[in-house]
DNA sequence: GGATAATTTGACCGATTGGTAAACATTACA
DNA sequence: TGTAATGTTTACCAATCGGTCAAATTATCC
């Protein structure tokens, strides 16, 4: 008697990893694209190139598929607020942290349209994500830029608003990605659009933030 | 023999509009939280509460329902931006939109999400839209905010990517709702937040778009 | 009130959905 | 090389999908 499901082996093989990944790669593909409740398990094996029950011999449900996709894409997803340093300058600390999140909007659009579909449709497979380890890290962010205004370094605002503005512009650019070339046009739909963001974006949250004079 | 079908009569009945308001009403509800494809026409006939036959008498696909509703949204939708005026003043300008803005996500989430969801999904259904009549509005009131920067009212920078970033913001508050109240916590997720959002965006746009005192 | 048009419903259709059973093929390892 | 574990496929399942049909019911108007 063989014990078909792979998840019971113990060792994972080469081919299992390969496999894996593969799925995985084409699951990102439509269930970004489509959400989970619109994606078919047999548009994923269509994707994959392989026969639906094979894929269900890696995944038992469709379910245990985005619950993959998500579990490994949100840790690199938090990577760039992680990297938000307290005793680093403001300034070019919002700075580069709106660089990485355009870049992430960039490089790695699936990704984002994946929570955003799961956000949009009412989260109901990472409610406890966004209410445990999200706000915990939000929650920790906030009181480093708190402190900055504090100190006067930057103007004193609402710190979770401020996250939220820089989440929203720039994942825009992944999220809303076909509004964004529709209204721009062919001919400013090229790559330099991110540049043009990048560079307006900066301008905005460095000018926005700047210290009142008057208290200073 | 009778034309059964309502969109052939000519002269619309009372019962008809009825229907059909009720009907769209419940199309919001469904389409708006799973999308076009992940919403079903079972789905929309129970929160209409009739059969589904009598709900496929009015219109006669789910894409004619999601066709009815798109355009009578839209025209709303764009209402705020188009009451952008050159002639106004700069900063109460840009101030009252980005309130506007923010009432609309407060006042019509599901009007916002349906939107979100066409679009994050390639907009398949309202592509024509964005290229035309959306790209159109966008780029006379950006016409608009750039003769502002020409004469110095505001800081040169890019019009696109300002309204954007109008858009995703405020925006961001109906989209990702549920990801905003997680982070916040419960007793931030009053009808306040509004209010704060709104002041830290004023905050940061009027802030971020003074004119650059070196070229006054 | 009766004729006629408009509305509503239950039964049904073929296609697609998520998922299974079991036979078959391949791999890893002794 | 044999064999047991792993991997793959064909055929299939019940449930649900978008949508149709004809019969039954209700509203409208003379």
């Amino acid at each position: 008697m063989t014990i078909p499901r792979a998840a019971k082996t113990l060792r994972r093989t080469r081919i299992q990893e390969e496999k894996e990944e593969q799925i995985l790669e084409a699951a990102l593909d439509v269930f970004s694209a489509s959400g989970f409740r619109g994606s078919t398990i047999d548009q994923i094996a269509e994707v994959a190139g392989m026969s639906k029950p094979n894929l269900l011999y890696y995944f038992r449900t469709k379910e245990a598929m985005h619950r993959a996709l998500i579990d490994r894409v949100l840790y690199t997803w938090l990577e760039p607020l992680r990297a938000f340093d307290a005793e680093g300058n403001p300034e070019t600390e919002i700075r580069s942290y709106i660089r990485r999140k355009l870049e992430m909007a960039r490089d790695f659009p699936r990704e984002s349209r994946l929570f955003a579909n799961e956000v949009l449709q009412g989260a109901p497979h990472i409610e406890d994500e966004l209410k445990g380890p999200l706000k915990e890290l939000v929650d920790e962010k906030a009181e480093v830029i708190r402190a900055w205004a504090k100190s006067g370094k930057i103007v004193t605002c609402d710190p979770y608003h401020l996250i939220f503005s820089i989440w929203s512009t720039t994942q825009h650019y992944a999220d809303f990605d076909v509004q964004v070339r529709a209204v721009l046009g062919q001919e400013h739909s090229g790559e330099g659009r991110f540049e043009d963001a990048a560079r307006f974006l900066e301008q905005l949250f460095i000018g926005g933030l700047r210290p009142d004079p008057l208290e200073a």
